[in-house]
Order: structure tokens, then C-alpha cells, then sequence
RNA sequence: GGCGGUAUCGUCUAGGGGACUAGGACACGGCCCUCUCAAGGCUGGAACACGGGUUCGAAUCCCGUUACCGCUACCA
């Protein structure tokens, strides 16, 4: 037996940006760490130095940041453990459980093209494992280049996946794979192995499309001698058509959630519900809660489909019922890249301005739009909101006037004396208790749309004075016929 | 093709032999609230892939079929 206390690692290849499948499968690991109170690492796999990128590392971090999920110890780059991967590929030659290929990759793949041809697939037919010592020391000594191939036994290989139950391969449909090239360098499944074994790895949670790696990996930790971890295989994440997500679908980076206006919190939410649930019908939970209540009990074996809809749904949940202290945290820097500026505005001002966005809003983004017409003394009208609210232009000009002298002539600037003082209004110009008649057209002339909060909150959002002025524009512009 | 995996509303899922006239959430429709938009409340439509078993009884167990997904590199 390994050790009791859990370890689990986070292991993506540098070679894009962190998918959000990566993200939900790291914070699966994560969850799992925290719940058991084990540790949880990241490793990089960046043995593939042709795709590996600095830039991508750095995307991989960024992302894992963002959403919260802290590794325990130094990350480990792979690339770093090339002599000790490439040492256990020479002691898997010597306790006999490789040998060397000296196939090249030309003739391999003009064999496997022939089979193919023929209708049939290819199987390393282990030639070289017939050669006799005096050939293949004859060889070697020539400089032959040569890569190791793992020898695959006999029987059949299992284990007991904590996602599904007892997956076995037979091990006849599993090929001798190389497992260094013959330039030395390791091939995936043994850098893996070698790592995982390193890292003192205790279970093993990774997507689904790992499954058919998992018995030769079992096959390489029997040959080093290694304990093996446990295996967890996630279901995959795909787009709204059933098919892998990828670009196509839009986004598919964690980072570019984040700039969609997307909360961390939110997000880790969210993807939690892809592929587990708690049970009970809880949808909405505090990381705290999510530690709780997680475990591989409640772990999906089908795939989930990404539904942005759904995120929204519950990024605007978020959004609604966060402390307003972190709310403006968030806010206020999106707010200020979109060039409106929040530090001349009082606390007070900025704090109910939050209070009536965040209720309409779904995204950080969407509550920046909204708060651009209480930013600046002009503002700029819609088309569509105008000819709809503005259609009969002097019965508009008329109304706006008629507010504008009732408002203007108001002592103070309060929601119930402002209401009293617009519900006359609407009475005076035979709209009865209709004052829906004179609050549309305001709405165009505050904010320039017909979508907003109520207006007298509008009203005493924007001050008296711009208000008063936003009516005369309108009034003038209505005028210009 | 071979091997492996999976299969409950459009989507995320609850369900692990009787509590199922299959529950919740998103989305969609209707109603209420209402100055617009949201939020909120109420409400409607919407699923056990198919076929065989096992059993007194199956969404739940077994087998087959179908569909989908993954793997099948000196990529990771």
C-alpha cells in the first residue's frame, strides 16, 4: 500500500491554453485533495519540445490561478526528468521486460500502410525481439540506432476504475510499445509512469480518453517494481452538438470565460456540475461546500455537454449575491479598461449603482454596458429605442417638456416626491394612472435606450442637473424636426 | 476495421428492484408582480435508445442490437 496520504497531480502538455476540461479536471483533483486532506500537483508535460511553448505554460498558471486552484508543491516540468525516465527504460531492458527495435519509422510505416491496405490493422509483429544476442550485440556495435519496446505479457490487464468499475484489456490486442525513442528521449506512457511513481502519485484522475493508455501504464509500473495509484477516468467535456469541445464552439479557454466577464466562482461552480453531483438536487456551492460534499460517488461516467446558457444562468446567481466589497472588486477594473471612470464618483453613488445592475446583469461585461449612460454628461441615444418611443416626435417633445418643467420645478430630488410630482404630470396630459406613457420616452432621453432600472432610480442616479440637462437635449434634438 | 467506454427531458442531472402518475436546475411557453428590463413567485410542455431475459415487480441487474465518444504514432 502507498502511502495514506493522498496525492494527486494536474498533469496538461504546454501546447495551447488550459482547456476548460483541463480546468474541471484539475479541479476535480483539487476537490479530492482538499476533501482527504492530500496534496495536490501540477506537472507539466513538456516533453514534446516541437509543441511545448513558454507562452502556454504561462497560459496553464494564469488559468489555474484564476480559478483558484493552488498547487501544494513546486511544479514539475517533465522535460526536467529526462535522465530518470530514460534510466527506467534501461532497467526495463535489463530485468528483461524490454527489449531493442531496430526498425526504423520508414519501415514500420510502410508496414502498417500495407495492413492497412489489405484491410487489416497493424500489430508491431516483434521481429526484433527474435533476433538472437549476436545479432543484436553485432548491431549495436555497428552504431545500429535502436528504441526500446516494452514487452507485453501475457493475460489480460484490470483494474478497478473509481469512476467505472473493472476495466480490462486483453493484453494480446496491445501492441510491444516504444517506450524511449532512439534518440533516448521517453515516449508519453513512460514519462508518465516514471513521474507518477516519482511524485509518489497515489491515485490517478484524468479524462476519460486516457482509458486505453491505463493498461500499459499498469504494465510499466509491474516492470519497475512500483505500487500502483488508483485510477479515476473523467468523462469528456463537449460542445453543444455532441461532439469534443473545441474551437469551434467558441470558447474554450478558461481565460477567455474570464474575459467574458465570467467569475472565478462561478466558473468552479459550474464545472463541478459538469461530470459530478452532489445529490440532494444542490446545484449552487461555496468552494467551502464543494470540498464538503465531494466524492467519486457522485462522479458521471457519460460525457457532459457545455451549455453557456447554463453558466450565465449561474454567473448572474453569483454576481447577484456576492458581498458588494467583491463585487466592486471585480467591477471596478473592468469598468475602468472600458474607460469610465469610478474613482471621481462617491462610494455611495458607485454602491447603488452596483446594487441595480447586478440584478440584470449576467456577466461582468454585460453590467459595464449597462453602467456606461451613468458615466459622463452625454449620452447616446439608440436608434431602434427612439423611432419606437420617439415615433410621434412633437407629442414626445410635449411630454419631455412637461416633465422637465414638473421636475425642474421640484424643491428636492427624491423618488417620492418625483413620482408624485410625474404621476400629476401624466394625469394633466389625459394619460390617467398610465404613466408607463411619459416614462418610456424619459427612459430614451436619460439613458438613451428603453431598458434600465426603475427611472426614479435612474433619476436620482444621474443627479438633478444632468438629468434636467439630458431632457433639454432631447427636447431640442425633438424640436429639430 | 480492432479494442475500450457510454446511453434518463433540448442541456446539466437525481435515481442504485417496489417510495416513479420518473424529481430538481438551465433553456423554452403562460400567468402574477410592474414605468421598461431584470429579479422573484406560480405554472405548462418535455426523458428512462431499442429488443430480449432475470424477478411477484426493472429507469435501476444480465445479454444482444443500435448510436455516440475515445484510443489504435519513435504526439501528449
Amino acid at each position: 500500500m502507498a502511502s495514506s496520504v493522498p496525492r494527486l497531480r494536474f498533469a496538461p502538455s504546454p501546447t495551447g491554453y488550459l482547456h476548460v476540461g483541463g480546468g474541471r479536471t484539475a479541479l476535480f483533483n483539487w476537490l479530492y485533495a482538499k476533501k482527504y486532506g492530500g496534496q495536490f500537483l501540477l506537472r507539466v508535460e513538456d516533453t514534446d519540445k516541437a509543441r511545448s511553448t513558454d507562452e502556454s505554460t504561462r497560459a496553464i498558471f494564469e488559468g489555474m490561478e484564476w480559478l483558484g486552484l493552488q498547487w501544494d508543491e513546486e511544479v514539475v516540468h517533465q522535460g526536467a526528468n529526462l535522465e530518470r525516465h530514460r534510466a527506467d527504460a534501461l532497467r526495463m531492458l535489463a530485468n528483461d521486460t524490454a527489449y531493442r527495435c531496430f526498425c526504423t519509422q520508414e519501415e514500420l510505416a510502410g508496414r502498417r500502410a500495407e495492413a492497412e491496405a489489405a484491410g487489416g490493422s497493424f500489430k508491431y509483429d516483434r521481429r526484433c525481439d527474435r533476433l538472437d544476442a549476436a545479432e543484436i550485440r553485432r548491431r549495436v556495435d555497428a552504431g545500429v540506432p535502436f528504441t526500446l519496446r516494452f514487452r507485453v505479457p501475457e493475460g489480460s490487464t484490470s483494474w478497478d476504475d473509481l469512476v467505472h468499475e473493472t476495466i480490462a484489456f486483453p493484453n494480446k490486442d496491445i501492441e510491444d510499445f516504444i517506450v524511449l525513442r532512439a534518440d533516448g528521449t521517453p515516449i508519453y506512457n513512460l514519462a508518465v509512469v516514471s513521474d507518477d511513481i516519482a511524485m509518489r502519485i497515489t491515485l490517478v484522475m484524468r479524462g476519460d480518453d486516457h482509458i486505453s493508455n491505463t493498461p500499459k501504464q499498469i504494465m510499466l509500473y509491474r516492470a519497475l517494481g512500483a505500487d500502483l495509484p488508483g485510477f479515476a477516468h473523467l468523462p469528456m467535456i463537449h460542445g453543444m452538438d455532441g461532439k469534443k469541445l473545441s474551437k469551434r464552439h467558441g470558447a474554450t479557454a478558461v481565460g477567455d470565460y474570464q474575459h467574458l466577464g465570467i467569475l472565478p466562482g462561478a466558473m468552479r461552480n459550474f464545472l463541478a456540475l459538469l461530470g459530478w453531483a452532489p445529490g440532494n438536487d444542490i446545484e449552487m456551492m461555496s468552494t467551502a461546500q464543494m470540498i464538503e460534499l465531494f466524492d467519486t460517488k457522485g462522479l458521471q461516467r457519460k460525457a457532459a455537454v457545455f451549455d453557456m446558457k447554463k453558466l450565465e444562468w449561474m454567473n448572474g446567481q453569483y454576481l447577484m449575491q456576492m458581498p458588494i466589497d467583491e463585487l466592486k472588486s471585480r467591477v471596478t477594473p473592468a469598468l475602468s479598461a472600458a474607460g469610465l471612470a469610478v474613482e471621481d464618483q462617491s462610494d455611495a453613488w458607485y454602491s447603488t449603482l452596483l446594487e441595480l445592475l447586478r440584478v440584470r446583469s449576467r456577466t461582468v461585461d454585460e453590467m459595464v454596458a449597462q453602467a456606461r449612460p451613468y458615466f459622463g454628461d452625454a449620452v447616446e441615444i439608440q436608434a431602434g429605442p427612439m423611432a419606437k418611443h420617439w415615433k410621434d416626435r412633437p407629442a414626445a417633445a410635449s411630454i419631455l417638456s412637461a416633465v422637465r418643467d414638473a421636475l425642474g420645478a421640484l424643491g428636492t430630488w427624491e423618488p417620492a416626491t418625483m413620482e408624485e410630482a410625474l404621476r400629476g404630470v401624466a394625469v394633466a396630459l389625459g394619460y390617467g394612472d398610465k404613466a408607463g406613457k411619459l416614462f418610456q420616452p424619459m427612459r430614451v432621453a436619460l439613458v438613451g435606450t428603453d431598458v434600465s432600472p426603475g427611472i426614479f432610480e435612474v433619476l436620482e442616479l444621474l443627479g438633478r442637473d444632468r438629468s434636467l440637462a439630458r431632457l433639454d437635449s432631447a427636447i431640442s434634438l425633438l424640436s429639430l424636426n
